[in-house]
DNA sequence: ATCCAAAGACAACTCCAGTTGCGTTAATTT
DNA sequence: AAATTAACGCAACTGGAGTTGTCTTTGGAT
């Protein structure tokens, strides 16, 4: 999706209304009332235009998704692996909580689904977010909190993983109890050297 | 979707026929490849009584997704929790990788995310998973390899959730060590007493 | 055996997501 | 600053998902 013809100007400026748009859309309707007419009339861009440029919802997404994975997240420091784990998931969890960023990222998630494009455009976000939140992975090997054979990455996968799980698989609710805990097990399976 | 009225005969025809189509649409076409039409053309029920008795494509699925909640499932009996464990992860892994299971699993994943009634259709499908595998846990703490406080479906959940979440979440390819691992992890936990 | 009501079949219709062809605007090139 | 052309806007069109009204069938009761 990236743009090597004509970047700057008219072009540039429909990209971001359109992005813009498509997250607000996502934010009021979720992803089963976002359609591209909706998204096309607040924009103030023409139908055709967006569908040419971007072809579908699922399109919409993607484009929106990489603006999305560039923005940095407040990766926690409180000095312990513990601490800093628990802050990893719990800002996880009560992202998905928050009225403004919940439908949105749910919307993400489901879109990945459906779409290869997404998929992919998903796949990079949690690349980055992955390599953000091993860094406290990292820092608790350098503390000699962990040994120093752990996979940062995996340990990070398994923290988050159940509440993702609750949320959009098993279809349960999840409370900031349940994602301290899944926190500590990932804690738990890596200092016992099997992450 | 219990029918009260007129339990046998053609309308409980018509359902199995509606049912069975549903589940073959799904396995040759994905979630996104099913139509209420496609479902009544291939089952022979006209499209306007497949309208009225499941309303869309989301009540399709919340229907077939009874049908599977209601199978059995082979839970592994190894002789160890680890074996056992380490079996229920690779079923719930292998089950995605099959040609014919694999769409139809996802799509019923896919349309949670869309449809509540869906949703509450595979909260139920996964209530009933974790009780069935929460055996092979329950096993084990009878055989003294873990303690008798553990959360047995909490260890089901901690160790199936990172399989889903590489495959609907990340959208990463999931290895049959990656299986492996993340049932061990939950185990570890669990032997910490974390869980 | 007859009757009744619930469920299904059928055809015609509506509506809107997505498409197409063409004219217009404006960003870039020279 | 004139020319070029990619990108946008516009209006009309298409197709198919979903709806509605009505008639027919059939399961079950009397």
């Amino acid at each position: 999706m990236d743009v090597t013809k004509r970047p700057g100007g008219r072009s540039a400026r429909v990209r971001d209304a359109v992005r813009q748009a498509t997250l607000a859309e996502l934010a009021e309707h979720g992803f089963r009332g976002l359609t591209v007419e909706n998204v096309a009339e607040r924009s103030g861009v023409h139908k055709t235009t967006v569908y040419r440029r971007w072809g579908n919802v699922e399109g919409l997404i993607a484009d929106a998704l990489e603006l999305a994975a560039h923005e940095p997240w407040p990766v926690p420091d409180t000095g312990t692996v513990e601490g800093d784990l628990r802050g990893v998931v719990e800002l996880v969890r009560s992202g998905f909580e928050d009225p403004e960023l919940g439908p949105v990222s749910s919307a993400f998630v489901a879109a990945a689904m459906q779409s290869p494009e997404a998929a992919r455009a998903l796949h990079a976000f949690f690349e980055a977010r992955h390599d953000q939140s091993a860094q406290v992975v990292r820092r608790g090997v350098e503390r000699g909190e962990l040994p120093v054979t752990v996979d940062a990455r995996e340990v990070v996968r398994v923290a988050v993983a159940p509440v993702y799980y609750r949320l959009f698989v098993a279809h349960e609710p999840v409370s900031r109890e349940d994602a301290g805990r899944a926190a500590d097990a990932a804690l738990a399976a890596a200092r016992a050297g099997v992450l």
